[in-house]
DNA sequence: ACCTGAACACCGTTCAAGT
DNA sequence: ACCTGAACACCGTTCAAGT
């Protein structure tokens, strides 16, 4: 395998996008390399430079494929709830879900350090933008009376909330054991936060 | 240097500490070398070896130190706080404050992910804890009627959103921009988020 | 034009050999 | 008993050489 002309430049790069994500969800972010990616495509190393930049480049590439796969599953949480916070409780319970399920990969999304700055940088912060603009359409459904800068605020306050809970549930460092706990504390945040919310306004009491 | 019987077992542990300390802090955990911290001290890098474990035991030894100096960095804040509100604003400015001082080495605490599960981290667990139990205790202060397994969750959920926000703004992922709005952004998610806790109960309102 | 294979400078870890 | 230095199996990245 991996003759002249066999596979075109896409083909390659999402041939290599799929093996590094099944070690990254195998072996996590330490276990990824470039070596076993090329061998896992039947190429050899250097193939993989005629592709990508670097393994930095590789690594931003396979975080946008996990934040896209992320805001679609978000996205898709929304078709079964009617009310904002209902809507809220479900993206959280979605987040905590996809967090627990590809750990790994939703990890190295937040945890990778990219050493030389490039372009795609910009892409993954539109990335996320996109996530809290989830959060902040159902915050303008709730809070109707606010400015579209008090509900960014808002988002970006409860989502580092609920970002929080799910990196530390995953890491071990809640101390809190089992599944359910984890998603009764998302509630529980979110449920005060809101709470709080409406009746720290004139409207509320 | 690095003369056989210069330095004592535990000398040669701390320097090594140190030095480790120093490496993340300039140049990131990615930074992070066996062979840097033994040149580092004057030893060879099979000298390591006869101190710690691997490199894993070294990382955490490195963020046992790195909790430690994060809880009296806490407790010294709640010296300047009368009360719980005010006491919980000055953890949350605190453990912002630290996040972003010693960003290198706080994210290595939390992303961290070592290979062979040994024994420190049982340690690493409880470290965690007295962090949690600062913040409970001031919980207790504000909600006495609440039962410990209450305060317990209460603090998580809060304080997983404090640290989420520490986490984001460093990683660059809230965008929005200058400490100020970091900071607000706490204040913003603990103040809605106690005033939740106690319209919540039944003597509130 | 596309891909290989060898090279370079690193890395963690081990361990016989020296003092 | 303590430490070295070489070895082993890896790693990212580059690039002349092959087809």
């Amino acid at each position: 395998m991996g003759r002249r002309g066999e596979h075109s430049k896409s083909e390659i790069e999402g041939m290599a996008l799929d093996a590094a994500e099944s070690i990254i969800e195998a072996e996590g972010y330490p276990g990824l390399s470039a070596r076993k990616v090329a061998s896992a495509i039947g190429y050899t190393v250097g193939s993989l430079y005629f592709v990508f930049k670097n393994l930095d480049e590789l690594v931003q590439r396979v975080n946008g494929r996990t934040l896209d796969q992320l805001y679609l599953t978000l996205e898709g949480s929304l078709s079964e709830c009617q009310f904002p916070q209902q809507c809220l409780f479900a993206l959280g319970s979605a987040y905590l879900d996809f967090a627990t399920q590809h750990a790994h990969r939703w990890r190295m999304v937040f945890e990778h350090q990219p050493q030389s700055e490039g372009l795609p940088l910009e892409i993954h912060e539109e990335k996320v933008d996109l996530l809290f603009a989830l959060v902040e359409g159902q915050l303008q459904l709730l809070a109707t009376q606010r400015s579209s800068e008090e509900i960014a605020l808002a988002a970006r306050a409860l989502w580092s909330g609920v970002h929080g809970i799910a990196i530390l549930a995953i890491t071990r460092h809640l101390h809190t054991e089992g599944q359910q706990s984890v998603q009764q504390l998302t509630e529980h945040l979110i449920g005060h936060y809101l709470s709080g919310l409406s009746t720290l306004e004139p409207k509320a009491c």
